[in-house]
RNA sequence: GUGGGCGUAGCGUAGCGGUUAACGCGCCAGGUUGUGGCCCUGGAGACCGAGGGUUCAAAUCCCUCCGUCCACCCCA
């Protein structure tokens, strides 16, 4: 059927699976996040850093713990030309920590604030509001233990989240202890399991292997009654955590910020302590979780940094954008050319960019028509871009130094000199 | 990693065994000589996701693969 002279066409590419284009028609959303998460970060006096989206490979595999789904089968690992072995970023705090280490910025005036705003990547597989190559607001603070920079954190986070008119959202709240009284509990917590191992989840024999503390936020029907029953980490808290979160609460009481404690709450990366939290919208629905973050006091060490507490949370450009969608938050409209140039000629078309060029000098959006359109055509162009005003050039304008300027709104015209056509808009 | 839905022009869909695959939107060009939004006309644009099979005949039936969406899991 094909006739033998067909050209073979080259082969169509589509973006890798989990990543995504963000077309001009979703720009204003992102733009409307962007412009917000900057604004709210500099009012509470947090400053913008960005890191690079690969690092060395162990930024990240030595801090996120070796059993987490991050780095056992997430993470984009791959060895570069000079044999470095590299990685994707999948996170934002790991190499937040690298550069305050690598920066000295532990002599600078503690706590450090930084935030940023750039990709994150993830090998999962993709559904709604997942992808592979996410885009993520973090802040980090980091150099101060006191539970009030937890409370700022989450404060921030909060305001933020009302600035962009999302005000539906639950904020989950636990505290998983330190080095100090975690691992008591961890051991209380396997010796209950360990008899009930047989009753138990695949993935939950894996958990009391490697990473005891997931135990706890298990989904299955089959573990619940097990979970329900087993020791509780707040019974094994030593007395600083216990005051930590004592005082956080306090805080958050004294901002008016309703939260939910939910001592089931243990987060997916094995470098927190104390603090952990999550953001949930009230709509229901998977990925639900909008931003989250915590303490994590033993992170800086772990870079090979001095002892340095450090707090802070991430949240998801996309998954927020899904939500502004759905409870119908106004965003900025794309900004409309002031004027469209149709040109006629040759000749004109040489005016007509020169015409722009004067025009956008005076701060004006313009499009210049397609050389060789007729005139119907061009016009119809700038209707549909939704320019105000219309300038036409053809030989007769162009023969006495004039366009014709229509406003497309009234449909009214005149004659207006070249030099004059950017002042005639300001009016 | 597990399970399910879906893959027809740029987008949204129809066609569900039988000649040159249809419609809407969009795009391009016309509808009197230099003028938009409505309307009308015409045009471009699809090897019907890919490969294999069944059949005289397949976009239409079967298989495999790929892609995509959704759920679980995990997380932003």
């Amino acid at each position: 059927m094909t006739s033998p002279d067909k050209p073979q066409r080259p082969r169509k590419f589509a973006a890798p699976r989990g990543t995504t284009d963000i077309l001009p028609e979703d720009w204003p959303y992102w733009k409307y996040v962007r412009d917000t998460a900057e604004r709210v970060c500099e009012l509470f006096g947090y400053r913008r850093i960005e890191t690079p989206i690969f690092e060395h490979a162990g930024v990240f595999l030595r801090t996120s713990g070796e059993s987490s789904d991050i780095v056992s089968k997430e993470v984009y690992v791959f060895e570069d030309r000079g044999k470095d072995l590299l990685a994707l970023r999948p996170e934002g705090t790991a190499n937040v920590v690298r550069a305050y280490i690598e920066h000295g910025m532990a002599s600078l005036p503690q706590p450090v604030r930084l935030f940023y705003i750039g990709p994150n990547f993830r090998y999962d597989r993709p559904q709604a509001g997942r992808y592979r190559q996410h885009t993520q607001l973090g802040i980090e603070a980091i150099g101060d233990a006191d539970a009030l920079v937890d409370a700022e954190v989450i404060d921030l986070l909060a305001t933020f989240y009302r600035e962009l008119g999302l005000s539906e959202f639950t904020i989950k709240l636990n505290t998983i202890g330190d080095q100090v009284c975690r691992p008591a509990y961890i051991d209380a917590l396997r010796a209950y399991y360990r008899p009930l191992l047989p009753a138990v989840c695949d993935d939950c024999r894996t958990r009391f292997e490697k990473n005891s503390l997931r135990l706890l936020d298990c989904k299955e029907q089959r573990c619940q009654a097990s979970i329900a029953d087993a020791p509780r980490l707040r019974e094994y808290l030593c007395e600083p955590c216990k005051e930590h979160f004592a005082r956080l609460t306090g805080y958050l009481d004294a901002l008016d910020i309703p939260y939910v404690i939910d001592e089931r709450l243990v987060r997916g990366l094995d470098y927190y302590t104390r603090t952990v939290f999550e953001f949930h919208p009230h709509e229901e629905g998977s990925q639900s979780s909008m931003g989250s973050g915590g303490r994590y006091d033993g992170l800086v060490e772990l870079l090979g940094g001095p002892p340095t507490p450090g707090v802070g949370f991430g949240t998801g450009f996309e998954r927020l954008i899904i939500n502004i969608k759905r409870q119908g938050a106004a965003v900025s409209p794309t900004p409309v050319p002031a004027l469209y140039i149709a040109h006629l000629t040759p000749e004109a078309s040489l005016a007509a960019v020169r015409l722009a060029r004067a025009v956008r000098a005076a701060g004006r959006q313009v499009i210049v028509g397609a050389a060789g359109r007729s005139l119907k055509a061009q016009m119809r162009h700038a209707d549909a871009k939704d320019a105000a005003y219309a300038a036409i050039i053809g030989a007769e304008e162009l023969a006495v130094g004039e366009v014709m300027l229509r406003n497309l709104g009234d449909h009214s015209e005149r004659r207006v000199r070249l030099d004059d056509v950017a002042r005639a808009l300001a009016d």
